[in-house]
DNA sequence: GTGGTCTAGACCACT
DNA sequence: GTGGTCTAGACCACC
């Protein structure tokens, strides 16, 4: 976690958790830590997991059982489509932008192409 | 300019700017309308407009005459590094996020191939 | 049992005996199943059985032999009132919000009716 | 605002301006108290009111213009939709108990006409 | 034990 | 001034 970035703190959580899903490291059905104890994981404050999980049963990632837990949702459909979506979002920004200022495909494909190569 | 949007008012407005010029549509030492003209232009509080001359000042694109107005920068050469610099920008984030959740770099390119056809 | 559902546990399992109750399903003086038989039944904790049961007895509905069981109350005459007391309670709280908002009589008659046709 | 209620603040709250919404107390694009203002109108906290007001603007009732407030939708048709929807939601789960329970059509809209008398 | 709600008070970016 | 985020700590209902 990043705490001085601009982006909410939640909002990276809820990042971190998405990739965990789409790589596998999370499966369908499987239990969530407790509020309390993704707090400490990650070194925030309760109220902000509180907020992390809200957000994501509204985004059908995760689903509550009162009393007992937060558990990744059983809709593996639902799943499979996370990393499709998160592209979709992270390049439709770019992609609108870069056309606007004049890029054709072909220079823009080359141009991400070359910054993927120098990423990492 | 879309008021409701999270993305800053005087971020919007220097991302048009910044695609005027680039798309040649602003040239080097032409002179900016004054912060009211343009605050009345994008019917934006004209505090803001200070803030998006600022900003630009600050990453030499602009520059200022005190009493006469706020002017375009005659460094031809900062002006022709715009556009690659906004596409090192955008891209930069999107690679990273998109590595990380497993992308190779051929699905990488087909999917914003794909969303290059389908945007707009 | 919708264990996703807002609603308690322990009241939607009340609310289905009452049905059972009214239904002639469940008769006057007839032995419940143990708390752990109900337990296994409704797939949930036994304490919450064991809430349901208590809530229950308040409500005079059921009572309890120590060490033998828990029955169905006798008072057929308390058994016959469930059916327009729970409708009372469900219909109260509507009544009232939409009289709140401005529903006339019939406008309100016209409504529940439409709703009615289409549930279920 | 009842502040013992099992139904949450910023639920009430929530109502309560739907409420002067429908009744046409509050119109398209007016502006909302801030947060601070309807907090003290309330006698509630501050961090409640930038619940009810997110959770508005999450179901395209209200939306914002950073910096400047919170404002009712202009899009007249959501507005419009509110009544009914207000009462779809109440009588919706109303209707599928009682007939649950064996309620006929006559019976249940006797009941609901004779409960609407008593009302208030 | 779990998540849900609320308060109090702080800091921030934006207009 | 505005809303947005975060922390700290409390209380609650539910399981």
């Amino acid at each position: 976690m990043d705490f001085r970035s601009n982006i909410p703190l939640y909002l990276q959580v809820i990042a971190d958790i998405k990739k965990k899903i789409i790589t596998g490291q999370l499966t369908p059905g499987e239990k969530l830590p407790s509020t309390r104890e993704l707090a400490a994981l990650y070194q925030i404050n309760p109220n902000t997991v509180v907020r992390v999980y809200n957000e994501m049963e509204l985004q059908n990632l995760t689903f509550t059982k009162r009393g007992i837990g937060t558990f990744i949702t059983e809709d593996a459909h639902r799943l499979s489509l996370l990393k499709e979506e998160m592209a979709k979002l992270l390049a439709g920004e770019l992609v609108k932008e870069l056309k606007d200022i004049g890029y054709t495909k072909e220079e823009f494909l080359d141009t991400v192409a070359r910054i993927y190569d120098v990423t990492l």
